[in-house]
DNA sequence: CATAGAAGTAATTAATCACTCACACCTGCG
DNA sequence: CGCAGGTGTGAGTGATTAATTACTTCTATG
């Protein structure tokens, strides 16, 4: 029978699909170490316990929503390079830095990717931000054709971004603030 | 009697010192919530009821030792503006840009400020941080005398630094590594 | 020398953490 | 219906945490 509304129990894997969407609220505003596993089922709604049927540890469920981030992320530029194909570098690198913006509408997916960073020394996660990173300056490179200075530029301008957004910079009313927001485009 | 190095024990004021500079390399690996008091003792060469005496409570510790980056850093640019006093704009962001390079080399420095960001939803600690970049921006503006997008540039820069840091990437032999390196002094 | 007060710690506390296990409930299928 | 297997949880486990207490050792000074 296909899936019917009546169903009073959802399958694991939507229950897994819910806890990692919801979990990236709860690791971003306070970090991999900051973000207890009963937090994150509260916020999924499920047992403290259920979360460890669904992932075999702590660690391996921050993984799985970096690399749920960075996904979205990714999918988020093909979109946008879709659209402006075939143009010059500069004009696709700014057709990603609209979807950029558009993306930081949601700031956990963005926070997500800079406290991964910040947990980085823990091996597993290192190397999950490392990988995301990997493919996403490749991805940019291949899609734009953009040298390495232009591309630096743009994630440099993204960090940028990260950090005005976890210092809450982006709704202070004072000139430093609105002076690291200069130009930065937002929805 | 001045202080004679026969003294056994150290002044509280000492200690404290110590303890404050050790602790950064600790809050840079492992950040705020994933460092121990006992790991920051024993890095000081304390026990960890002894931090208790230096410090009420670890974020106090931590915002000290936020300060204390953040004084080293505006000490930093503070030397390279003397130097390149009264020269236009461009050329005093980039003595402010080779002392950064500089300060780099101890990358726990930098690396602290990051993790600040990262746990800049705990309200002491984001007053702490966005407090330092206040007088940051301020000060490189006060004395380059550059304008909001020159200044904003300086600090993306300043970010990418850290990030790259953070991932290791300044060790990486892959392409997407050696991207995010473009240009960028090290000593 | 005696002693006040500072330097320093071992031992402990209460809370919280990641993680486990035994068990209950639900659901599709023969 | 019966029952196998998936969904889900209450009630823990031992380890670790930030913070406190009660105590010892040192040292400057009168």
């Amino acid at each position: 029978m296909a899936r019917t509304s009546s169903r009073q129990l959802s399958t694991a894997d939507e229950r897994r699909e819910v806890v990692l969407r919801t979990a990236i609220g709860a690791f971003a505003t306070r970090g991999y170490y900051g973000t207890t596993t009963s937090e994150v089922a509260k916020a999924a709604g499920i047992s403290q316990a259920y979360v460890y049927r669904l992932f075999p540890d702590k660690e391996s469920l921050f993984v799985a929503v970096i690399e749920h981030c960075s996904t979205r992320m990714r999918e988020a530029f093909a979109d946008a390079a879709a659209k402006a194909e075939g143009t010059a570098p500069a004009a696709v690198l700014d057709a990603l830095g609209e979807a950029y913006a558009r993306l930081i509408v949601d700031r956990d997916l963005l926070l997500v990717l800079l406290q991964a960073t910040c947990a980085a020394t823990e091996p597993a996660i290192g190397d999950a931000i490392r990988a995301c990173y990997a493919r996403e300056v490749e991805y940019v490179r291949a899609v734009t054709g953009a040298d390495d200075e232009a591309i630096q530029r743009f994630f440099a301008r993204g960090f940028l971004c990260n950090t005005v957004l976890a210092l809450g910079a982006d709704t202070i009313d004072a000139p430093w603030a609105s002076t690291l927001r200069t130009g930065l485009r937002h929805y």
